[in-house]
DNA sequence: GCCAACGTTGGC
DNA sequence: GCCAACGTTGGC
């Protein structure tokens, strides 16, 4: 009996609360605290095994900064129902409609990919421009395509080789702003000595 | 600190 | 079920 195929998703955390390097540290950690109906979904979609981008947000430079692991599937959050717990929620006391997960350090890269870097990259690159990352900023849970995934660990190692992901990217906006500047002067010709 | 893009709440 | 008001996220 072969295991179902490995999903890949994408979680944030803001490294002034919790950071990949201290998930490094932790080994593993439970992945409480999310209060958002899509996103909890999200959790509840994981099975051990998955893997997940871990991604900085609300910091200096937002970015993708490595990988970890489920270890294990979505149950209960208990700090929804605990009155002491900043992330408790007074309406889950009854039926807690939260959940978490246990996830497990992975990767830390050795070159984050920023998110500017994405954008840039999204204009052209469709696979990276259709990543929920950049159509939904707010989603701090979603899942990542088997394409998606690729393009980003390969965006990952041509920049751990040297590569300048802006640098490229402003070469071929210079080129198109050449084509575009061109051919406004064809028009312009034409008009002219028409 | 600003603001866009959402998600949630509650009156009707 | 609609929608205005409000709250939150997160890049900049």
């Amino acid at each position: 009996m072969s295991s179902p195929p490995r999903k890949n998703f994408l979680v944030k955390s803001e490294p002034s609360e919790y950071s990949i390097q201290q998930l490094q540290q932790d080994h593993h950690q439970e992945w409480d605290g999310v209060r958002n109906y899509t996103a909890r979904n999200h959790l509840n979609t994981m099975k051990p095994g998955d893997k997940c981008f871990f991604y900085h947000s609300s910091c200096k430079l937002p970015s993708i900064v490595g990988t970890c692991r489920i270890a294990r599937a979505a149950q209960p959050d208990q700090t929804a129902v605990n009155p002491k717990h900043k992330n408790f929620d007074p309406k889950s006391t009854e039926s807690n409609r939260w959940v978490s997960v246990l996830v497990e350090f992975e990767a830390l890269f050795e070159t984050s990919i920023t998110i500017k870097e994405l954008r840039m990259q999204a204009t052209i690159n469709p696979v990276i421009a259709n990543m929920s990352l950049l159509r939904q900023s707010r989603l701090s849970v979603m899942p990542v395509s088997d394409e998606e995934w690729q393009a980003v660990l390969d965006l990952q190692t041509r920049k751990e080789q040297g590569e300048d992901l802006e640098q490229l990217q402003q070469q071929i906006q210079t080129k198109e702003k050449q084509r575009r500047t061109k051919r406004t002067e064809k028009v312009a010709v034409t008009t002219s000595t028409s």
